[in-house]
DNA sequence: CGCCAACTTGATGGCTGTCAAGTCAGGTGG
DNA sequence: CCACCTGACTTGACAGCCATCAAGTTGGCG
């Protein structure tokens, strides 16, 4: 595992940005905005940073101050147990929101790290507060936001609580495919971002486990897999998959 | 299972109440509110509802227009996937919130049942979010209790990612033991309001494998169970077997 | 008192974890 | 440009935890 050295300060290129230039406008929390409030939420949202695959955005612990919206890159938060165990708890990607869970103690209760060559926007929490107390569809989007989020966790509880091996990476590939769709890219064909290790742990699954399942869904012609690079071949083979095993005797 | 008729409105006994008076104040909403803003929080909140045991408090689907702060009882939140599987993603007691899961698609993700008779407070969300536009501490608080929503969940997810089944019952057992706490009743004696059956769904395991984890804890001193009795005897001793599985050689 | 849901306990099996060996791909240095 | 090296991945054999199936017990309630 590569962090065995004391990471130092995230080397982070300072930039200039703006959310009304933005093509992730419709996804991110300018979403609903007027002219006049993007403006306003221009003013707050406007230093960016890089981060490189393998650094931290944040680490549990850290005093929490902002929360980051994934300009451009992909992302893995996960938690860690006294005892070394470790949990994956999501993938990030351009659009989406990180850092929402140090609101609640302020401090970060997860790690973020980058699983590529990334860009953030830094919004400084007290003053989206502040901002969303004075443009009501603003508030208004960020609240469902934080309700995805919880929606979102609770769909991985049903996956990890509920489901088999197979039917949990299978939903995990239709979750990415319809994803990648949002932002214009093939549902069909896409590079994995992270190892298996980390679909695994996500997953609940060992890495072993995440390797076959893969092997299996080739053998029966679901997906075509090299490496990382996945191609979906039948996305209703594998919807068909994940309802199979809910009553007794309903096909297998 | 029981909700095999149709089910009609449920029977609600509509009261007026105040949050200024409410002994749940420190846990709920109103925490760290003046005397000012507690009086207009009583404006929004001031119907409550009785829901009988077994009944939903509102079911997946239906549009969402409130949350709702428990005032005394017992809930469980569960999904549904379509062939039938369900997964009990939390347990709620008086002074949490139920419903955020709804702000993100203006419906009801998720089922709500009263797992004893209950009182609920009814919170209009619109109400609430304009309220909350105008009190920066009602805004900040509620944030956080969104975010902490968010943390538990995490929780969640690497008790069902990584721990084993003994490990999971622990953390539950030693959870709920924390959460009555917080209420000022005793941390080592309570009743389950729940099944078996409805545990094992929370934790993914089966009812059994609930029912054998029980018998074990009691074989080892660790608690003692009858039926939905639950006297905790050895506190230490339970949260030392939840770190007992991490590195390989760590003890077993 | 009897019924039924909830629970406990035992026997068996299967899914997934564990351990191990081997393959592949990408990057580095000669 | 190629050999080497390393991390990531695949595949096989085996084992263990938990699910499944089944029978019996308990406790609450009409």
């Amino acid at each position: 595992m590569p962090p065995s050295k004391v990471s130092r300060d995230i080397s982070l290129a300072v930039i200039r940005t703006a959310c009304s230039n933005c093509n992730l406008r419709e996804l991110c929390l300018p979403f609903g905005l007027s002219e006049e409030e993007l403006a306003r939420l221009d003013e707050l949202v406007n230093v960016r940073k890089r981060i490189k695959r393998g650094e931290h955005l944040y680490r549990a612990g850290q005093a929490f101050e902002s929360i980051y919206a994934i300009r451009s890159g992909f992302f893995k938060t996960d938690v860690l147990l006294e005892d070394g165990r470790d949990q994956v708890t999501g993938f990030q990607m351009a659009g989406e929101l990180l850092g929402l869970d140090g609101i609640s103690t302020e401090r970060h209760a997860c790690n973020a790290v980058a699983l590529e060559d990334s860009e953030v926007c830094h919004i400084p929490f007290s003053r989206l507060e502040k901002l969303s107390r004075e443009i009501q569809a603003l508030q208004h989007h960020f609240h469902k936001v934080m309700s995805r989020e919880i929606v979102r966790d609770h769909g991985v509880m049903m996956l990890l609580g509920a489901m088999r091996a197979e039917e949990r990476l299978a939903t995990f590939l239709l979750n990415l495919s319809q994803r990648f769709t949002a932002r214009g890219f093939s549902h069909s064909e896409f590079n994995l971002r992270m190892t298996r290790e980390e679909i695994g742990s996500y997953l609940g699954l060992k890495l072993e486990t995440v390797s076959r399942a893969f092997s299996r869904f080739q053998e029966e012609g679901l997906v075509a897999v090299q490496q990382k690079h996945i191609r979906i071949l039948d996305t209703a083979g594998l919807k068909l998959l994940i309802n199979r095993h809910g009553y007794p005797g309903h096909g297998l």
